[in-house]
DNA sequence: TGTACATCAGTGAACGCGCGTTCACTGATGTAC
DNA sequence: TGTACATCAGTGAACGCGCGTTCACTGATGTAC
């Protein structure tokens, strides 16, 4: 869109940008003025829209991790039956790691990236009310009977699925398991191993 | 060391020069030429030692994952117990993950960087007798009566002690709990919670 | 409906920086005789 | 025991590169009258 001078939605072109750049090399590869060049923009516009390029980061964990929010909402209303919804929310998250590595990386990655952890430092909302996790909170608060501690059960939900991510991206399981179907049926099963 | 014009182990105090500087400012700080300053030598005596930055790196990625192997089989030694020992041996690993952060992601960030998944690469051993994993493999084997799943229950059991320290080194995990002592003995309880 | 003008979102050139890598070199070491 | 010499492990200067950021600027937009 460099034919106009004005460009419409740079913000939203940057972000897309950055999400294709992320998809092709990593969180490493992340370069404001390769982002500017590819929206088709000079490096100056970018900080009317951000400020810097570790705004432009963050706003890019941000923005991942809305989409994960998504993706887990739309899994966990698939389902009706409690223990299907709290099943199918673990293997969720475990697709979209898989589906957007890069992405889920910048999510959950170090604080000073501004996506999850971030939010604790800009003053956003609470744990329980933030992107991604509130949908675990709300899966297992639906489960029924209740857990006999539900906040113990939600961080080991989580620390598994999320390990299991982490050993996908990082190497070691999709090395040992191979293909998406099989590694998502693989952390179904692991996710029946945790006593709730 | 710049006082003899030899160096007597420049590959060691850059591998322990690696280490400390990752503790200062992660894997992103890490440059060669930092590190040669921190050695008190010139940028170019590198390579008589590693091939480049990417050698480097994957050296202190080794080097740290065979720390990790140490502390793992320490805290393995220390239990006669095979059910205490499956338990130690996956609060140490989140105890290294605590006390040495930068460390533990090198070991096990991305294939690139040559810990853990780098060893598939370059023909090292089979996953079952790497460091760090063969803990695993050995304390399991070890249970009885032995697991319906062996290969799961290491599955499950990594995948979960490796998603309570990613959570814990990437911010929502220390947030929400806090305290070494508290994380640890949460990590035990979780591992409680897995179906052997 | 037409015009003046403030605001907004871009440009493009320039800056300094630290980086990884290369090169020809040189001083120290240790071995063969 | 002394000496010649090959090897090894350093030096230091230089290279080009892409980066984030800044600056004065300008063209387009849209509002007030």
């Amino acid at each position: 869109m460099a034919d106009t001078y004005h460009h419409g939605d740079l913000r939203r072109a940057l972000l897309d940008a950055g999400a294709a750049a992320l998809a092709v090399s990593g969180v490493d590869g992340l370069s404001l003025r390769g982002l500017a060049r590819d929206a088709g923009v000079s490096p100056a516009a970018v900080y009317h829209h951000f400020a810097g390029k570790a705004g432009l980061v963050a706003a890019l964990a941000e923005d991942a991790l809305w989409s994960i929010d998504a993706a887990l909402a739309a899994a966990v209303e698939a389902e009706a039956d409690p223990v299907r919804r709290y099943r199918a929310l673990g293997v969720a998250y475990v697709a979209f790691a898989v589906d957007h590595p890069e992405r889920f990386r910048l999510a959950f990655g170090p604080t000073r990236a501004g996506g999850f952890a971030g939010m604790a430092e800009t003053g956003g909302p609470l744990p329980a009310e933030r992107p991604a996790f509130r949908q675990l909170v709300r899966v297992v608060q639906g489960l029924d009977p209740a857990p006999d501690d539900p906040v113990e059960v939600m961080v080991a939900s989580w620390g598994l699925v999320h390990g299991v991510a982490m050993l996908i991206l990082d190497g070691p399981l999709a090395a040992m398991v191979g293909g998406r179907d099989r590694l998502l049926a693989l952390a179904g099963r692991l996710i029946d191993r945790l006593q709730v």
